[in-house]
DNA sequence: CCAACAATATATATTTCAATATATTATCTC
DNA sequence: GAGATAATATATTGAAATATATATTGTTGG
């Protein structure tokens, strides 16, 4: 019979699960760099590669990964897709990430 | 030559790199999971083994990772050997994350 | 149909994971 | 001080995931 403890640790991994699964998609220069861009404001893919650039096939592979992952939504509008940041969590997380690395 | 925007990439390109180092670091569930055991106090692995029921090699070889990437030190009294955590950035990591996956 | 924009496919190299086995270090007992 | 034991670390292996570069395909608008 579980007891108290083993409930406690039950949610402990749930959430560790949860918490290591945003830290992974985050974990890549890359789309951390892009989802920089995007969480000031919604871009297209082109406009990411202009700024950044990062080669645009290694480019729609990484917003693949966020699309996958439910990180960030996209709309198109004729020719391009604009994407942008769909998971306030990541949104809070880049700002931590930014005071640790980004500021004085 | 350079300009302005390109030296602006730079440093956010080095950023990235840091920051997605320590994303990487922390992103799997028994790292995570430890650390924020050691977040709380000062531990040694068997007392992390029962707390969190992961079994003895595995446990080292995460602790060895987290040893590499400096984001804990050790010091051994007689056969055991305690572990605390070496990075202010990982504990407000750990502190962030805290909020947005385990408070209300 | 052609050009622009974006996504997918493919191939290869690298890293990571998970399980098992073995080694190291320190203590204890005789 | 020579084993025996406890605590921890390292090595090994095979499978799975990820990264990176290039090539190809799909979609839209002109």
């Amino acid at each position: 019979m579980p007891d108290t403890s083993d409930l406690q640790l039950d949610k402990m991994r749930d959430a560790a699960s949860q918490a290591s699964a945003l830290l992974r998609s985050l974990g890549n220069q890359d789309r951390l760099l892009l989802l920089c861009q995007l969480s000031q404001e919604e871009l297209c893919v082109g406009d990411i590669e202009e700024r950044l650039g990062i080669h645009q096939p290694s480019l729609s592979q990484q917003l693949g990964v966020l699309r996958r992952d439910r990180l960030v939504t996209t709309r198109r509008e004729g020719k391009r897709v604009y994407y942008q940041v769909a998971d306030a969590k990541v949104l809070t997380l880049l700002q931590t990430l930014y005071q640790l690395y980004c500021a004085e």
